[in-house]
DNA sequence: TGTACATCAGTGAACGCGCGTTCACTGATGTAC
DNA sequence: TGTACATCAGTGAACGCGCGTTCACTGATGTAC
């Protein structure tokens, strides 16, 4: 199909015109912008004439680059997303293969880390959903999958290679509903990792996620816990132990 | 002191007068439609106007008896953090002192019940700050603790009757600058529980809430788990063992 | 018990503000022949 | 290579809307004597 295109045809699709960089540029900018707007304001004020604004333009002329408000929320999350994704895979991709422990660690500080440095595009990601809008799974599913997919992987990785101790996940038995949804999801990742240590790999999941929102969003109080690195670097060797890695 | 005023004065302070109790039953009247309104359009979207048009008022009476906009979340939030307060507590407070198992869950699933009821009340108290809002601690600080020092109680009496596997919590060591920030805490509490012990129950207490804000704010997926309260039960017993507490 | 005064609840108009979105338009940039 | 036309970016005015907050006011309700 595609290799019967004319070659000249395929250089047209392949090398953008000048007219094409420039909306490109245009909506990154939109998209840093909004960035901005949503650190100091929150999602819920977002607004594109303030957007408009800063870009230096007059408030009718955005709707040439973004459908309308929730369109823009709709770039704002899947940037983000993407932006977590990167971080957290460099951070994995950092350590050797064959250390999953160290891999897990490294995927939930690279994670924290972000939301920390970027904790409004965080609200936007994990936090109370914005009211009015709804994300289309269509777009915003593939990468808002990544992290915890990537997490799976490395606890199904080390399962694999018998470092994953699945005899602390015997401990406590799964009903049988809870098991067919375990199973979907097995069959759906292509994992070896037996339902009960996927259960705790998934209770991981909140389990990191619950902690960094504690401390993103101030739930911690501002004096109760100084030590938040070593705070969380203690919960995350809790969490190894809870799904049995070893490390 | 309060003994030696005259027993007339001392009735006037306690009877409420008539204007009293419909100024309270106004002020709750607001509270009540405020949560209404947190609910449908969130805590950004809440307006004073449009509480004052389901009051049935014109939109500076509310001046009346709240001072601003900052103050009606202040009473929200207040009011989230004590119904939250006092729906867990009756759960707990259902069964046996000595079933520290029993309570925990309780205390959990209670919290777990009222979130799932009151979305709109749950991500105001656990979610993304209100951007430009900033609660005053010291008026929020007292009810917003209830449910922590509720949980860690229970953690504690279980140590003291030893019911709490201390032993599970010396598998992962404490760094000093933590022990610090853990030994403030059992002062101020008056805790028995060892300081590993608190640490992995401020981990029980973060990875709840983190299981929670997932099912509320839908970070699962419309699909992917049908078996949510079989998920959350599961959740609970892992994180019991987490905590060291037998049952 | 009755009257004078103080307190309070609620009114209605007004202030200045920002928002999302549409629309007809002007120029500039690209494209086809 | 030059011209006619199509495409696109951006303008500026307008729509109707809701917001927080202030202020002088009118009556009703309570209180002191």
């Amino acid at each position: 199909m595609t290799s019967a295109q004319p070659a000249a045809a395929k250089t047209k699709e392949k090398l953008p015109t000048p007219r094409e960089r420039a909306r490109a540029r245009t909506i990154a900018d939109i998209v840093r912008i909004g960035r901005e707007h949503l650190a100091l304001h929150g999602a819920a004020a977002l607004s594109l004439r303030a957007v408009a604004r800063d870009l230096g333009v007059v408030s009718s002329a955005v709707y040439r680059y973004v459908e309308n408000r929730d369109e823009l929320l709709t770039l704002l999350l899947i940037d983000g997303y993407n932006e977590l994704g990167d971080e957290v895979d460099a951070a994995v991709d950092a350590l050797p293969a064959g250390d999953f422990a160290g891999r897990f660690r490294a995927l939930a500080k690279a994670a924290r880390a972000w939301a920390i440095r970027e904790p409004a595009s965080y609200a936007l990601l994990f936090g109370s959903p914005v009211p009015g809008y709804q994300a289309p799974g269509e777009r915003t599913t593939v990468p808002g999958t990544r992290v915890i997919y990537r997490m799976v992987n490395i606890f199904d990785a080390a399962y694999r290679a018998g470092a994953l101790d699945a005899a602390v996940s015997s401990a406590v038995v799964i009903p049988e509903k809870l098991a067919k949804d375990l199973a979907s999801i097995r069959t759906e990742m292509n994992l070896a990792v037996p339902e009960a240590s996927l259960a705790r790999g998934v209770l991981v999941w909140t389990s990191v996620f619950g902690a960094v929102s504690f401390e993103v969003f101030g739930q911690y109080g501002a004096d109760t816990f100084k030590a938040r690195d070593e705070l969380f670097e203690h919960q995350l060797s809790v969490l190894q132990g809870v799904v049995g890695l070893q490390g």
